[in-house]
Formats: C-alpha cells, sequence, structure tokens
DNA sequence: CCTGAAATTGACTTTTACGTAAATGCCGTC
DNA sequence: GACGGCATTTACGTAAAAGTCAATTTCAGG
C-alpha cells in the first residue's frame, strides 16, 4: 500500500481531471494533505474518489454523495445520532432498492428490443 | 384503455410538471397528437413517460434517454441499420450493467456502514 | 542557481434540465 | 357574455458540475 498518490496519478488511473479533484476537495468530499501548496492523496482518499465516482455513475448529485460519505464514515458517539442515521442509511438502500427494480425492467425491455432485431434480421435472411 | 389523457391528469400521475413534459415534448422525447393546441397524449406516450422517468433515475441525461427510446422504437428495415442497433444495445447494456456492479457495491457498503451502527448501539446497552 | 514540467488559484464559461412569469387562447357555465 | 380554470407560447432565469484559460508558484534535476 504506498503512502501517498499525486494529483495526476489519480486523475490518470480514474480518467477524470485536475480541476475536478479540486472540486471534489472544494465541496468537502476529500481532503487530501499538503505538502507546502501540492496536495497529497492518501490510499483513503483515493477510495473516496472510487466511492464518489460509483455514486455519480449511479446518478447521485454532489450533495446526495456527500450524504452517502458521511454514512460511510465513523459511527457517531451519541445514541440520537445512531438511530438518525440507521434511519438515512435505509432510506438510501430504499433509494437502490428503487434504482435497482429501473435496472432490471430498462434491462428487459432492451433484451426484448434486441429480440426484436435479431428477429427482424432472421426474416431478412441473414445468419446471426 | 383510455384513448387519451389530458396534461394535468399526467402530471398528476406522474408527479411532475406541464413544464416538464413540454420540454420533452420540444426535446423530441413524445409526440403528442393535438386537438387545436391542445396536447392528447396516448397510452403509447404515456408509456414513453413512464421510461422516461424510468432512465432519469438511473441518472441518464436527456440525450441518452433519447437514445434509449430509439431503441424501444421498430426496428429499421435495412440490414444494416439493425446491425448497428444490437450494436449500441449490447453498448447500453453494458452500461446497465456497469451500473448494477456499482449499485450492488453501494449496498454492501451501506449494509456494512449499518452494521457498523448497530454494533455501536448495541456497546452502548441499547436494544435495537 | 536555473529551467521546464507540473501544480496551484481564481475567474469566467458552458451545458443540462427544467422553473417561473407574462400574455393570451379556449371552453363550459351561470 | 363575463368569468374561472386550464392550456399554450415566448422569454428569461438558475443551480449543478464541471471545462477552460490565464497568471503564478513549486520543485526536482542538471
Amino acid at each position: 500500500m504506498r503512502e501517498y498518490y499525486t494529483i495526476t496519478e489519480l486523475t490518470r488511473e480514474f480518467d477524470i481531471s485536475t480541476r475536478t479533484l479540486r472540486f471534489y476537495e472544494d465541496e468537502g468530499l476529500i481532503q487530501p494533505v499538503r505538502r507546502g501548496r501540492t496536495r497529497l492523496f492518501r490510499p483513503s482518499d483515493r477510495h473516496l474518489i472510487r466511492q464518489i465516482l460509483r455514486g455519480k455513475r449511479l446518478g447521485f448529485s454532489i450533495n446526495e454523495i456527500r450524504e452517502i460519505i458521511q454514512m460511510y464514515r465513523e459511527p457517531p458517539g451519541e445514541v440520537g445520532q445512531l438511530k438518525l442515521m440507521i434511519k438515512r442509511i435505509e432510506e438510501k438502500r430504499e433509494d437502490l432498492r428503487q434504482k435497482r427494480r429501473d435496472l432490471e425492467e430498462t434491462i428487459v425491455e432492451l433484451d426484448n428490443a434486441e429480440e426484436a432485431c435479431v428477429e427482424r434480421l432472421a426474416e431478412l435472411g441473414v445468419n446471426t
């Protein structure tokens, strides 16, 4: 496990721009340490970036991603906070389940569409 | 099966604004017929709206949704076009599979986060 | 110590997906 | 035939999520 990554290493690894990483820092999603003015990204920052991008691919906004990230963090010490957090986690999970249903339905529709295309090809006497 | 729906019926059913439906029409996603200047939505339009909203929940942009919708349409008559469409469908499906992986991973992480919270509650002597 | 590559900040611009407001049209009814 | 209520069009506004550009600054290597 490497100790630090530079900003360009990570932009190459994840195929994003430096501007994007700085934007995420401005938004408080990541907090790389500094040597002078240069950002040094730790493995934990790298993992966070991975989670951020996953959230993005799923269509979550920055604010939603921020919420999700807070859920991954160290659980709070107070009972009320803990219960609140559990509630939030369950809400997010319901959200994800809805997405999964949407996903399955969309895949089914695409399957149908493809089958229609394949059949049409067969009618035209093309061997698939 | 009803013949026509008014714009407000659909806004209520799907909890969206008239502005949104007109926007989708401007974007060429739906083409309701007209009686004078008034839009009349057919069941097929209604089904399209359902698909559009599903796409939105999955984080697709209007352009991506437009592409997906074109895939649902009547398959084209020409062999080259058919093969192209099949290719596009497969690309979209790969996209959806990536989303599914993201989804599963995110759910797992949320499960872990929740478990940590529950354990922490147990440590504090709270009965869940 | 110098230089060039890489990094930084800050300001401005762009795109997407609608929201909102203003002015007007159409229609059933009282 | 005026009125309420829904519908329409046109036009401008806006928030989110970066992209782009310009002007420095840092720093490792020679």
